[in-house]
DNA sequence: CTGTAGTACACGTATGTACGAGTTGAGGAG
DNA sequence: CTCCTCAACTCGTACATACGTGTACTACAG
């Protein structure tokens, strides 16, 4: 039998609220490391008896560490402390054509190295008209067309990132960007093939709480936030060729990235 | 008197919780534009009666909305749309060499240029022993020392971003780098006139829900998750000579950088 | 006209009860 | 020994009720 954590008793003077000062206990607990990484968190009835207060206060105190992110609550078996994942980084060269000649994307490339199995999944190709925010990044009018390339990247059988890539159709056309297996190198392989010399990426990077499908693609546990990059690829005149929106999620990924000094 | 947006009823053969059904409901309505940012949410006792269920159903209901950093609720007041604040966009250039000779911080220059009243506050520093973490970026030993500057960045008065530098003390010490104002171009230029030639800077990102200090600091909104980069400085023969953690509010930054493809 | 007390209304906290549904392990049937 | 049933335990959902505390407007007193 796992020994319970001791957490201390309420404080009866206090003004701060019971389930917070309950919260605060089990916080500590986790801190402290007496409540380690995929320990089971006493039950509601246990903490109930404990602290002899109603289930919804117990339950407002959970829901406090839930959204933290510090634990996870399974249905039938228990509230447990959740463990992180290993985190993939992702380096700013990670697009550097040196990388590219060795015939692997980024993502398997870099997988591979790490010592986990990568896989892409759902790849859905399709050709369509830009959103007004992808049409302005590739600096087309509204009424262009576009090549959507989705997919979704899995670490172990583990989904970790979706993404959407958008190339004009004029530059995807005739070219194995519109295959599912875009070929040696990827679609950044293919767009050069076809003349175009690619010269800079610009990344811009938001962090926000997960769409509800965002969360079931990531298979996301609650309190988790996800990062939303969005990538434009440009060639040595400054012309956008590719937009790359993708979403990841937090827990998985440290961006990393070098900037000049000078 | 502002019209109610229009709810659907329940569906009472679906098998997703009322709770559930009743945050689609307004989540739609706040999609749709028909919740507007910063309008009221009907109150709990509208909800109740609208949908004919226990205010626990719709507290919840409004819980999973909170989480997902759709709404606040005001106490006494109600509960609102949230109103997303102008964002910073910080480029990969700010920390460029043209811009220090300038003679202004990068946080000053950037949130003048953007018409904002920058300010700076709860300036510290002190000399400590490093962090594991710290000691290891700095390629310091724990024994060594290192002066610590934190301070916090507002922009109109509300906070955005906390900051802790980390300099050797053998390098700070003796220059204004040990003073609350650090003197024109900021920490990175009294690091130059002491001979350090900069060349480039190293930025880790991660993103995770703010602690409760953070939450605090920053004034965050519940549901909104924040940044949390360290950035580290080295000079043209690869020795860091600065460290610099920083947390940021995720909904007041986009974070953008340029990569080459070289 | 002004200030303030009162009041209606909003969300916050807490209690108690009931039943549903997923998980697990013990114990009995075969 | 194996398989299955069932009980016990877990969290999920929902009901009803009560009182606290902050907000904002109204009506009355001055």
């Amino acid at each position: 039998m796992p020994e319970s954590p001791t957490l201390p008793d309420l404080d009866p003077i206090s003004d701060r609220a019971v389930f917070r000062q309950i919260a605060d206990h089990l916080r500590e607990a986790i801190e402290r490391g007496q409540l380690a990484e995929g320990d089971k968190v006493p039950s509601e009835a246990r903490l109930m008896q404990h602290y002899g207060v109603a289930r919804m206060t117990i339950r407002n105190a959970l829901q406090v560490l839930q959204s933290e992110g510090l634990t996870v609550a399974e249905h039938g078996r228990g509230v447990f402390v959740r463990s992180h994942p290993p985190v993939r980084r992702l380096a700013s060269d990670r697009f550097a054509r040196r990388h590219r000649e060795q015939g692997k994307a980024a993502f398997i490339a870099e997988t591979e190295g790490a010592g986990g199995k990568p896989s892409v999944d759902s790849i859905e190709i399709t050709e369509v008209k830009p959103s007004p925010d992808v049409a302005e990044r590739l600096r087309l009018s509204p009424k262009d067309r576009v090549v959507r390339r989705s997919r979704r990247y899995l670490i172990n059988g583990q989904p970790v990132e979706t993404a959407i890539s958008y190339i004009p159709a004029e530059i995807a056309k005739g070219t194995q960007i519109m295959q599912p297996d875009s070929g040696p190198g990827g679609i950044y392989a293919r767009i050069e093939e076809k003349g175009y010399r690619l010269d800079r990426f610009v990344e811009d990077i938001k962090s926000r709480m997960p769409l509800r499908d965002e969360l079931r693609a990531l298979k996301l546990a609650p309190g988790v936030p996800v990062f939303h990059l969005v990538r434009t690829a440009y060639t040595t005149d400054g012309t956008p060729v590719e937009v790359c929106d993708t979403v990841m999620s937090s827990d998985a990924y440290v961006l990393s990235y070098e900037l000049p000094a000078r």
